[in-house]
DNA sequence: TATAAATAAATTGTGTACAATTGAATTAAG
DNA sequence: CTTAATTCAATTGTACACAATTTATTTATA
């Protein structure tokens, strides 16, 4: 009943959440460790599995990065020789990305991860798929 | 039915989660700002408003923050002359933290911010008590 | 009681994350 | 067609976040 209340820590919901995410992310390191990726590489590997060719804008759209945080994690992965960096001929403004044979098998040490993960947190299926759906609906109205 | 389907970023369920955790904090920063104080700092002035008195290793605690993050984000507010450290005399390795009066009355200024913010998270009551409690859940486990 | 084990905070090093700015390239407008 | 506005990636600067290590202190043990 104290005006104060709504900032008690345990009645945020931004808290829960920024913590939740942070703590899985860092479940996910040993699995990583594997294949020698952190978790922002892992994420920018999985659009590239899926879509083999994106310049940079398009990956910051999918993930929610900007080139800031994105430019060095792209370097990074072309050095480790997942992906190749190339200025876009048609305009020269974007940098194309494609992945390579190697990042292409990487995909076969990954398979296992999100079980994995999935199964240390333990949610039923409906409340895994509630939750989905709530994540989803705020990452909309965030957007603006 | 691709047997790949699992590796793509739509069928994860911690991604939208880390973007929806980071883009909300994101949302914190003009409301902030204000109060010249980051994210972190502002969930660390949270638990100060909430106990007054604590050492680094209880709000480690609470925030799921180790000494290596907080160490520096108690130095920042120390030096904004919101709290103030010391060494605990009973037992010289503990560094007590507790509020200032400035640090105190910061308070009244953040009280419309936990309000702003969940406006612009467009969640049904229900939805967002569903919400919380997923995220403890999560919380609980990962903790192991 | 001397030494080993444990604990707490700080430090170091690496990797994000993002706001703001820069510079190059492209597109739009007069 | 030329200049202005826009777009894209990269850069710069600040602030986490955490693993691993270090240092100081305290507790447990032989």
């Amino acid at each position: 009943m104290d005006k104060y209340d709504c900032l008690k820590l345990e009645n945020q919901l931004c808290f829960p959440l920024y913590a939740a995410a942070k703590e899985i992310v860092r479940k996910y390191k040993p699995l990583l460790d594997r294949l020698d990726l952190t978790y922002t590489q892992y994420i920018t590997m999985m659009v590239m599995w899926e879509y083999k060719e994106l310049n940079v804008k398009e990956i910051g759209e999918k993930l929610f990065l900007d080139s800031g945080t994105l430019t060095p994690v792209l370097k990074t992965l072309e050095h480790k020789g997942y992906i190749k960096r190339n200025r876009d001929e048609n305009d020269e403004r974007n940098v194309i990305i494609h992945i390579t044979e190697s990042g292409n098998k990487l995909k076969d040490q990954a398979l296992t991860v999100p079980e994995e993960i999935f199964k240390c947190i333990k949610l039923s299926e409906e409340e895994a798929s509630f939750l989905y759906n709530v994540l989803y609906k705020i990452l909309d109205c965030v957007k603006e």
